[in-house]
DNA sequence: AATGAATATTGTAATCATTACAATATTGAA
DNA sequence: TTCAATATTGTAATGATTACAATATTCATT
């Protein structure tokens, strides 16, 4: 998609020190992998694919980092069904559609600034999310006979 | 709130029968409860609180009854962090802010029906949510001098 | 009202994601 | 290079959810 500044070592590790965390081996690690993939994964898929390039890593120290990324405002966490959490580096307010049929996860890139709307006198928000759920375009022709 | 229409046992069979789910004594009261309370509950909560009118409900159940009113779409289920489920009767569309301090959710009336915007041509939309995170006004007062 | 096949519920035992924690290793300022 | 602060590891809990077999309930039909 949008391939525009190149994601190096220094760049991820500046940004780390802009947000006063320390650039440690894993947390540059986790924090270019989801700049450079925007995958939207899963602790799992981080902690498989990193593990090729970081032999030692821990599961557990996948855990405390992105724990540790999101605290800083540099990860997001979304939760779009109960069972896993999963991971996004980028913080701008967008929305997210999630297909039902191959549980892909697809940015898009709806307004919701506005829509801290009616109601909400004296409430603070911090963090909004627009969440989408159905068929992806792929899905959805696969599924034009086969219905459920 | 908006206490319109009385919920009775034969009001919330009648919806059941509706959505071609079988009226059991489990259904009709998680949605009874549901549409009462109107409160977001996690499953263990609806449990606990079921208990004392049906001393033989199990856990389970309760996970088998939600299971299958979301199925029917009688019930939506809300993923607002990774830890619990939680369960909403109200299925028409509107969003939900969740308190970061106290844990509470509360409904808001955002209009985001029009949200399904740019860049979905090709998507099929079953659902859509908004949520929004921060301090409801209660823990925004208390919060004022001590913020973390 | 009684019968019986289909379906729902129960309760226990897995499973899977996440967290707690103590031992070890790494980071970065001096 | 040294050392205190902090990060990582690995194992062992925890907590939510699911699988599944035994039992009970529902409801259409007698």
């Amino acid at each position: 998609m949008s391939d525009r500044i190149p994601i190096t070592n220094e760049s991820v590790i500046e940004e780390l020190r802009r947000a006063e965390v320390r650039p440690s081996t894993s947390r540059i690690h986790v924090l270019k992998y989801l700049l450079a993939e925007r995958n939207h994964p899963t602790i799992d898929q981080i902690y498989r694919d990193l593990l090729e390039i970081l032999p030692g890593l821990s599961r557990t120290s996948v855990y405390n980092t992105v724990s540790t990324l999101s605290h800083a405002g540099l990860v997001r966490p979304l939760s779009l069904e109960g069972s896993e959490m999963r991971y996004d580096a980028f913080t701008e307010d967008h929305g997210h559609f999630k297909c039902e049929a191959c549980g892909k996860i697809f940015d898009i890139d709806a307004d919701i600034s506005g829509a801290t709307a009616k109601g909400l006198d004296g409430f603070t928000v911090n963090r909004r999310d627009l969440f989408l759920w159905g068929l992806c375009p792929d899905c959805a022709k696969h599924a034009k006979t086969k219905q459920s």
